[in-house]
DNA sequence: AGCACGCCGACT
DNA sequence: GTCGGCGTGCTC
């Protein structure tokens, strides 16, 4: 008798056995198929984990699969492993983490369809004809030459290779060619000729393509337009040359247009790119594409490190601290970890890039575990900007921005050039307080306070999305007087649009930037290179090339400096090192303006005096100091329940079961309330695991969700693990 | 999580 | 009398 074991995707934290489906053979029953299943009341999708020859446990009655999905198994054996690597790893339910590996219409349990790519090929006639022939139609000579050259090809990829559909047409009326339909034996790659390296560059690819072979870790330390892309893309010809795929991660959708364009221009072939923004089908035929081996390049964020895939042969994680990387609610894991587990279990190389790498991983290269290559010169002729605090102590500042800063931006737009203000607040301000009687408007639902929105007339919470009218007066006392405290985005656009009337201004930032294509857009005009201001948040930061910006201004340094949590200060130094690396990234050598109310502030210093790399190395020795990441290892157990009081009773209960078992070396820390107590109307606590030793903090995570799975707990009450927690609220 | 069952109040 | 509110229990 044979016994199928099945992950659900259920939050049980369990796997399932079942009777194969009727009319099945146990040969054609392998791990990696999709299978419909009764469960309860229901049917489910789930996916065969294992196949048992003889039963064990006889004490169940057994259910029978209703049904086999696929007949090959749609994940190959080593992302399989992964899914199961991670399941343990973060302690999520394997059900849930296989199913995140899956395009939604299949992980629903709907049929697998194989991908069709409509393509072209010459007929034997046209393959009979000969090198000369055509020459009064060169449009047909081109594509005639190019299917020659390359056999059957994609209609994409012909496209992209400026080979279009009346030419082909044409060919076909003198039935020399004729549609087909590519498979992956038919998909070859290839790259066009890469930009001259400085040597830096020259040596970290020498490096890396010496041990392209199996699994090795490095780290791409660059400083701000070094070149680590032209690094990666050469690094990837290499591997397409090895008729090996490549993944590439990339933080954030924002980055997609860019990025795209940058490898279409550089790469002859299929690529199939991943991201939020896709709608099913798209994201389906992407996925589908990757895993034939169809697609050569894979380009994808987060969720793109689960793609099956071929053959990898190099995964590429970009920008390598951003947090974006580590998912935030359910199945929290880290991408960029899961990618070195994904290289070592695939054998394959694992390229880590970043400017200013996370101490995580500068550890890992310091520790030899990682490979370490350095671009500490600008490519081309581009100079580091000057960076220069401006202590505006006792200094007027209207919306925000001292009169220094005001001049420096009308400096630059007299000289014809670009000014960026970071300013990583949106709306027009944080805080509206009446005059009278001191009522301050808070959200209802969280802890916090709720931000004006005055075009739209609006209080906004920026933490669970409630908003209610601005009142127009006080609701406590009546009076009219309501005053705003702080600056935001909206409010410091009201003042520059007024300043400098007759200069293109940009607002960047979630709430102005509404669209897929607004960013792309965006960035296209900015770069006609018009002298503008362009004023945004973070989303202004993250890799977009303003080439014409030699002006960059921080105009609330010390939001950034006082965040409370470990990784402040590391957040910090990389912000403003991503900022400051907007400015003069071209010839003009730029300048960055940090306005502060403490610039004798350490991590502030640091940044001035040192370069980010000296900052790390000091960052490194304090968390060593204090046995915190990278050196020490941090889980979390948190609780989220509509009652403050019975959240941290289950979390003080939880710690009481679990202390005698607690091993060597690990502390629990807690009950406390999370950092943002309320927030969306529940109440959240946390369990703080900490300790020396990963292996011992996991083995304390595993055995605390052991014991909190066998706790009872409230409908009210919720609960989840996070290891290797970036925030920690 | 989902989904059914079950036991209470307020309607035609 | 039943429709539907959400507390409780189960899922191989």
């Amino acid at each position: 008798m044979t016994i199928l074991r099945l992950a659900l995707p259920t939050p049980l934290r369990a796997l399932f056995d079942y009777l194969p489906p009727a009319g099945s053979q146990s040969a054609q029953l392998r791990p990696g198929q999709r299978l419909s299943v009764p469960f309860g009341h229901r049917e489910l999708c789930g996916v065969l984990v294992e196949v048992m020859a003889d039963p064990q446990s006889t004490d169940f009655e057994l259910k029978q699969a209703s049904e086999l999905l696929d007949p090959e198994p749609l994940l190959p054996k080593t992302l399989q492993k992964l899914c199961q690597w991670a399941a343990d790893y973060y302690q999520h339910p394997i059900g849930e983490v296989l199913a995140a590996a899956f395009p939604t219409r299949l992980r629903k349990g709907n049929p697998h369809r194989g991908l069709t790519i409509p393509g072209w090929q010459l007929t034997t006639q046209g393959k009979g004809l000969g090198e000369g022939a055509l020459g009064r139609s060169p449009r047909q000579a081109e594509a005639l030459a190019a299917l020659r050259q390359q056999g059957p090809t994609s209609g994409q990829q012909l496209a992209a290779a400026g080979i279009k559909r009346p030419a082909l047409k044409s060919l076909q009326d003198k039935g020399l060619a004729e549609p087909c339909e590519i498979s992956p034996a038919h998909c070859h790659a290839s790259a066009r000729p890469g930009l001259a390296l400085n040597n830096e560059q020259a040596q970290a690819l020498q490096a890396l393509i010496a041990t392209s072979e199996g699994f090795s870790c490095h780290l791409l330390e660059g400083v701000t337009g070094s070149g680590k892309t032209e690094v990666y893309l050469q690094l990837i010809a290499h591997c397409l040359a090895q008729g090996k795929q490549a993944l590439v991660l990339i933080p954030e959708i924002g980055l997609t247009p860019q990025t795209l364009a940058r490898f279409e221009q550089r790469f002859d072939t299929d690529i199939a790119v991943l991201h939020s923004g896709l709608g099913e089908v798209q994201r389906e035929r992407a996925w589908e594409a990757a895993r034939t081996g169809i697609a050569r390049i894979v380009i994808g964020t987060r969720s793109a490190v689960l793609t099956p895939m071929v053959d990898p042969g190099l995964i590429v994680v970009d920008e390598e601290h951003d947090s974006s990387f580590k998912q935030q609610d359910g199945f929290r894991y880290s991408a960029r970890d899961v990618a070195v587990k994904r290289g070592q279990l695939e054998r394959c190389q694992v390229l880590l890039g970043s400017a200013t790498p996370s101490l995580e991983t500068l550890h890992n290269a310091l520790q030899g575990r990682y490979q370490h290559h350095r671009l500490t010169e600008r490519a081309g002729s581009g100079e580091l900007p000057q960076l220069t605090v401006l202590d505006v102590r006792r200094q007027p500042l209207q919306a925000g921005l001292s009169e220094a800063l005001v001049k420096a931006v009308g400096d630059t737009l007299a000289r014809g050039e670009q000014s960026l203000l970071f300013l990583n607040r949106r709306g027009f301000a944080p805080t509206v307080q009446c005059h009278d009687c001191g009522w301050i408007a808070d959200c209802n639902h969280c802890d916090a306070r709720l931000t004006l929105h005055r075009r739209q007339r609006r209080l906004r919470c920026h933490h669970c999305g409630h908003s209610e009218p601005l009142p127009g007066s006080c609701p406590q006392c009546r009076s009219e007087q309501l005053l705003t405290q702080g600056v935001g985005t909206e409010q410091a656009e009201e003042f520059l649009r007024q300043r400098f009337p007759d200069t293109a201004l940009y607002r960047v930032d979630s709430d102005s930037m509404q669209g897929r294509e607004a960013m792309q857009a965006l960035v296209d005009q900015v770069n006609e290179g018009q002298p503008c201001i362009l004023l945004g948040t973070q989303m202004l930061t993250k890799g977009h090339h303003f080439p014409a910006v030699s002006l960059v201004g921080v105009i609330d340094m010390d939001a950034l400096l006082f965040s409370g949590d470990f990784r402040g200060e590391e957040r910090a130094a990389q912000l403003l090192t991503q900022v400051a690396g907007r400015a003069g990234r071209a010839d003009t050598g730029g300048q960055v303006l940090i306005q502060t109310h403490h610039p004798e502030h350490p991590c502030l210093q640091g940044t001035l005096s040192q370069t980010y790399h000296e900052q790390a190395l000091a960052m490194l020795a304090e968390r060593l100091e204090r046995n915190l990441p990278p050196t020490g290892n941090l889980a979390l157990l948190r609780s989220d329940c509509t009652d403050a009081r019975q959240g941290e009773h289950f979390l003080q209960t939880l710690r009481h079961n679990a202390q005698r078992q607690m091993p060597a070396g690990v502390a629990l820390i807690g009950p406390l309330p999370a950092p943002m107590q309320r927030r969306a109307g529940r109440f959240r606590a946390q369990l703080l695991i900490h300790g020396g030793e990963r292996a011992q903090v996991h083995r304390a995570a595993r055995l605390l969700v052991s014991i909190a799975q066998r706790q009872k707990v409230a409908r009210n009450l919720s609960w989840s693990v996070d290891i290797d927690p970036q925030d920690m609220f």
